[in-house]
DNA sequence: TCGTTTTATGCGTATACACTCATAGGAGCC
DNA sequence: GGCTCCTATGAGTGTATACGCATAAAACGA
């Protein structure tokens, strides 16, 4: 049995959570994962406001899961840890295990 | 290279995820992952108001991670997945490389 | 069945933050 | 240095939700 989180350390948790707790970001970062862009290309492919994705940009980087470099007159993102996919193949695969249950109800009644 | 997850699954990630990026929820399930207890003493322990601890507890179970039976008058709590356990170690390994990293930069220079 | 204990919920408040528009800041190019 | 393009940021709005108080609902026990 292990002992519970400190304050900070829950707070820490939490928040690593909450960058994830918004699809538009989540959406960034699996855009950047599939191959590094620039915000023109994050644009277009989101639809999203250049200010909004900027924003959620650099929440990202501060948090070292993004990182970016010029060329050129333009910022080049780059997604900068699979962290992110394992997270979610984990849930993933937590969310298969609750709809086969689901099957296993039905078919049960 | 993988493809981007739907919208809908993106969606559901980031509730989920949304779920973890409360400190209150999470200290309730770390609670709940020592071991099975009722209400009162979840109330005890994180000082938060009953009502409060009904609505977290709700969607705690809601979202398979939580499980109540009852106990005489009572209702028992219990945990019901380790993966939150998962992610917050898969998180905490990345903090620390994050730390380590800035440890490296100050030696550095 | 009634009273008591435990849990859920309607309501109100405060806060956080997503998102946009407009604009300022900055880096490359002439 | 001035222009132009790209990115960051101040300001404002709307929405979601955390949290408490009061109260309703529900289930057990006498």
């Amino acid at each position: 049995m292990q002992p519970i989180p400190s304050p900070q350390l829950l707070e820490e948790y939490s928040q690593f959570f909450r960058l994830l707790s918004e699809p538009a970001r989540l959406q960034l970062l699996c855009l950047l994962r599939q191959a590094p862009m620039d915000v023109a290309t994050l644009i277009e492919r989101t639809g999203f406001s250049q200010s909004h994705i900027s924003r959620q940009l650099t929440q990202l980087q501060r948090a070292g899961l993004v990182r970016c470099e010029r060329e050129g007159v333009r910022l080049i993102y780059r997604a900068d840890s699979d962290l992110v996919e394992d997270l979610c193949a984990l849930v993933q695969r937590r969310l298969r295990q609750r709809l086969e249950a689901q099957l296993q109800e039905l078919a049960g009644s």
